[in-house]
DNA sequence: AGCACATCCTTGGTCAGACCAGTTCTTAAC
DNA sequence: GTTAAGAACTGGTCTGACCAAGGATGTGCT
């Protein structure tokens, strides 16, 4: 009974300062305030800010690393990985025109900007909400000028920043990784709307305004209902040009 | 997979002195050299031996013991503590032969099968399509001197390259834990059914074939669906010997 | 003898400071 | 504006030291 009582001590007792700088960067890319693609904080950086040896920090660092969490390069910053990217490859290639694959796409884009848009409202900064507004009011203002493909990556930066502003490891690395990969099926439905409507649907720069608004009230559920109708709604869209 | 890259870099670029000790480590345990419950050698033994840095000693030492293959003690000796072990070993006694809980193991399996081999139809790379292959081959050419034990290993073996060529971390993972966690369950099955019918039913044999086959063509529904029938069969073997 | 206790040596854990070898940002020359 | 040299980073490794926690040893006592 010692024993136990012992080891419930061995629960409460301090973390050591190592333990706290793992738990703290675990933390920091887990809770999706270090992006992946961002960098870290370098270990000299990390030795002052935590008043430890700078192998100690090597340490903690490595193991990150050999987590697959983050990267580092000789002489370069250590890199914050995409968690997912291990494990996803997509080996078939040239399926970016095939409708029924962009359907596919766009359904499991509807879900994904759906998860991406509920945490986005209850988890961004107020920083990244304002960068949002800023993106969105730009994408309005020089609608007029730009081209289909302009159009495509700016509606791509729209939602990369709401995923983003998710702070949520999985959600933001699966929309990196998920736009990259599929970006010409995204593009594709654009042209194809374009082609068929000789112009972008108002629905479209509309629902971008109903997402941003239920962010700004941070009103996750009809976050995550707008963006799963706007995507689905471009689903339709591209749907009826067969 | 990791394996394959870790050795083609060997064939390139000359292992570094911290490389070379780690996989000595490694090799060491996994070759039985050290067995569990010895003592390894001493950091500070490492460094003379390697002429390396203690930092680096530890970091190799450190990884090994994150790994769970062996276990490091303020003041004491580092210990081998051989992660097979832990799985293998049942952690309730007498469980793994209780016939109820052998049968909700099986249909925990049978639902693992299928999605394994759904994924690995579509996913699998011909190299490990022809990997199962051979192993489909052996497992019958040597069938006749081989004893429930070996049967039992052959029968994991096949099917954990399914769960691997899923290319699908989930499974992967969860196989991988579940395989080693039951095996007893999974050997106190061919047990039974070898007591009942004297001999391994003709079922199994043909069962994995169709579900090869099923493989190669690339058919992913009647690959799981094969899998999935495959382990209902063993299934109702065991519950029929009650 | 057998047992308890203090001691010393070895072990793993941590630290500080240094050097090397790459990368990245500045800056000055063109 | 471009480009090339260099300064100022970065991560990777090394050295040698100290600390704290076993484990072994020896001593003293009963």
């Amino acid at each position: 009974m010692g024993e136990e009582l012992a080891s419930k001590e061995s629960l409460i007792t301090v973390l050591t300062k190592k333990q706290q700088l793992d738990r703290f960067l675990r933390q920091e890319i887990v809770s999706g305030s270090i992006i992946p693609g961002q960098v870290l904080p370098s270990q000299r950086q990390l030795v002052d800010e935590f008043s430890l040896a700078r192998s100690s920090v090597r340490e903690v660092v490595q193991q990150l690393e050999l987590d697959g969490l983050i990267s580092t390069a000789h002489g370069g910053r250590s890199i914050c990985q995409n968690v997912m990217a291990q494990y996803i490859d997509m080996p078939v290639e040239g399926v970016g025109d095939n409708l029924a694959f962009q359907l596919q796409v766009m359904e499991a884009r509807a879900f994904l900007e759906g998860e991406a848009a509920y945490f986005a409202a209850l988890r961004a900064t107020d920083q990244q909400l304002e960068d949002i507004a800023r993106e969105f009011e730009r994408m309005q203002v020089r609608s007029k000028g730009l081209t289909t493909l302009d159009k495509a990556k700016a509606d791509l930066r729209f939602h990369t920043m709401i995923a983003e502003s998710s702070h949520h490891v999985l959600i933001t690395s699966f929309s990196q990784l998920f736009y990259n990969r599929y970006f010409n099926a995204i593009y594709g439905v654009l042209n194809r709307t374009l082609i068929k409507f000789g112009r972008y649907p108002d629905g479209i720069r509309m629902q971008h305004e109903l997402i941003y608004q239920a962010l700004h009230k941070r009103d996750a559920e009809q976050a995550k209902k707008m963006a799963s109708e706007h995507v689905l709604y471009t689903r339709n869209l591209l749907e009826s040009t067969d």
